[in-house]
DNA sequence: ATTCTTGCAAACCCTTTGCAAGCTA
DNA sequence: TAGCTTGCAAAGGGTTTGCAAGAAT
């Protein structure tokens, strides 16, 4: 961890903002605002969901959090290692994460695209499963 | 058109139901519930919101519509030619929408899910841009 | 006549905003 | 002290549901 990453823009250090930090690192898995002010509150750090909604999107705004939607309109939030592009393999039973790089599926749809005639083509791509643990566990 | 596609399950067939399947029929775009009530109620046909929703909710069901959410939460519709897997590359602007078969996209995402010993994979693959007809308008 | 469909209003759910009180620097 | 941050309560926005009135068969 570098200088600058620990205060990439102006903010002042609360103990909030530090919670909502800590609590995305500690995990692997997408995590929704509602889950991580319930496992804050759980962990006795009390802070208000609208703090957590907001710490939320700054470290998405500062590319440190990445950000996706699930079906039913939650949004779901994930520390992640790369800030580079990437897409995300996701279990759909407990959330864990691994992070994909697909240079294939970058040069596909950038022919695809090209191919019809569209231009400033940006992509969304998310892989959902069942991961090994869930499955050896017998979950849903 | 063959026969069953008319009734395809049971419902009685109604002003309502007609209005909203010719409505997706008119348009290549991918179209929100509101829009297309909107549209409805230009054209003289009287539909209520709640209706429209719910007709759109049994199209999707029998696999006669697509349905993708937007960013910013808004559900959209498109009834497409292939009920057959395939993903889309929707212009950003005007929603126009073209239907895409990417048989090394599948056979991507199988190879990632299962490296990572992933079961029951499913993917989510869409490709927004700009259509060369909103490029050449200078639209957005 | 019976049962499904409609649509208004209200409820939902997640997320965002208003604003006064609390903290950080 | 100055001004960002917090958090409660209320508003927002799309979608769904309760229920009585209206069609379709």
């Amino acid at each position: 961890m570098n200088a600058e990453s620990v205060h990439t823009s102006r903010g002042r250090s609360t103990r909030q903002g530090n919670a909502v930090a800590a609590a995305l690192a500690e995990t692997d898995a997408f995590t929704s605002a509602q889950d991580l002010h319930a496992r804050l509150r759980r962990n006795g750090e009390s802070v208000g969901l609208t703090t957590v909604y907001r710490h939320l999107q700054v470290l998405v705004d500062r590319g440190e959090v990445d950000m996706l939607r699930r079906t039913d309109g939650e949004t779901l939030y994930r520390r992640c290692a790369t800030s580079a592009h990437h897409h995300h393999l996701v279990c759909r039973v407990c959330g864990r994460t691994v992070e994909i790089a697909g240079p294939e599926i970058e040069a596909w749809t950038t022919r695809v695209a090209a191919a019809e005639g569209f231009s400033d083509v940006s992509h969304q791509v998310e892989i959902y499963g069942r991961c090994a643990g869930c499955a050896a566990a017998g979950r849903a």
